[in-house]
DNA sequence: TGCATATATAAGTATATGCTTATATCATAA
DNA sequence: TTATGATATAAGCATATACTTATATATGCA
C-alpha cells in the first residue's frame, strides 16, 4: 500500500464535501488565491449565512484554513490535509474559477488587505 | 480549456455519489472486475435492497453498466463516462479492494458465470 | 407447471442537508 | 462610546438520503 494512500472512509468524507456545486466552486476559488467571505458571496450570488455554513463544513473537515486580517477572514486551501491529493486531482479536471476572481477585481470588489 | 474538462455541475454530481463509503467501495470493486449484486452483499455485509438502491444511483448516473447473465446481473465500471477521469484518479488514491474479491473467491462465494 | 434464487421496487421512517430569517460577535472608524 | 461592516451562529423548515420490511419480477430448474 502506497504511503500516500488515503483511507476509504476519510476519502468518502472529503468527496461528500466536494459533491456540492457551491463547495466545489469555493475550493476552485481558493485554489488560486485566498478569498474572504464577502468575495464568495459576490461570486456565488448566495446569502452570507449560506456561504458561512459551507465554509464551516470545509473548515471543520480541515480542507480549508482561515486567517483573520482586520475585519475580514480569509480562507485558503489546506494543502497539508491528508486528502489534499484527491482535491488537487479533482480541481485539475474542472474548469478554472480564476476568471471569476478576475471579474471581481475588474468590478473593484476584490478585497485587498495588508494588515 | 482542456477538451477533457468536466463541467463543474456534472463533476459535483459524480463526487456526491462517490462521497458515500458503500458506493465508493462498490466502485473500487468494479474497478478490478465486474461483480454481481450478491457479491456486493457478501463483501459489504449489507442488505440486498440497500445494495440494489446504491447500484441504481450509480447506474442512473451512468457510472456503472449492468449486464444480465442468467439469473445474475453483473455490474462494471463505465469507463466511457464523462467523469470517469475523476473516478479513476480517486480510485488510485484509496486502498485497493481487490483482496476482498480474493477472499470471496477463497470462500467459494465468487460467482462464475459463462452464459 | 411450480418452486427456488437473484434482483428490483415500493413504502415507511429516522436522520442529514441546505437553505431561510433573525441575531450575536468582533473589528474598525467616527 | 456608538455606529458600521464582516462574519458566525441559531432556529426553523422543506427536501434529500439511506436504511428498513414487504413485495414484485425475472430466470433457471425439477
Amino acid at each position: 500500500m502506497k504511503e500516500t494512500m488515503i483511507e476509504l472512509e476519510q476519502a468518502a468524507h472529503t468527496l461528500k464535501l466536494l459533491g456540492d456545486k457551491t463547495r466545489l466552486t469555493i475550493l476552485g476559488l481558493v485554489k488560486d488565491s485566498e478569498c474572504c467571505v464577502c468575495e464568495f458571496v459576490e461570486v456565488l450570488q448566495m446569502s452570507q449565512p449560506s456561504i458561512s455554513q459551507h465554509l464551516r463544513k470545509l473548515r471543520d473537515a480541515g480542507l480549508v484554513k482561515e486567517q483573520r486580517r482586520g475585519q475580514w477572514i480569509f480562507y485558503s486551501l489546506n494543502r497539508e490535509h491528508a486528502t489534499y491529493p484527491i482535491i488537487q486531482q479533482v480541481l485539475e479536471q474542472i474548469p478554472d474559477q480564476k476568471e471569476k476572481l478576475t471579474a471581481l477585481e475588474e468590478a473593484g470588489l476584490r478585497i485587498q488587505c495588508d494588515s
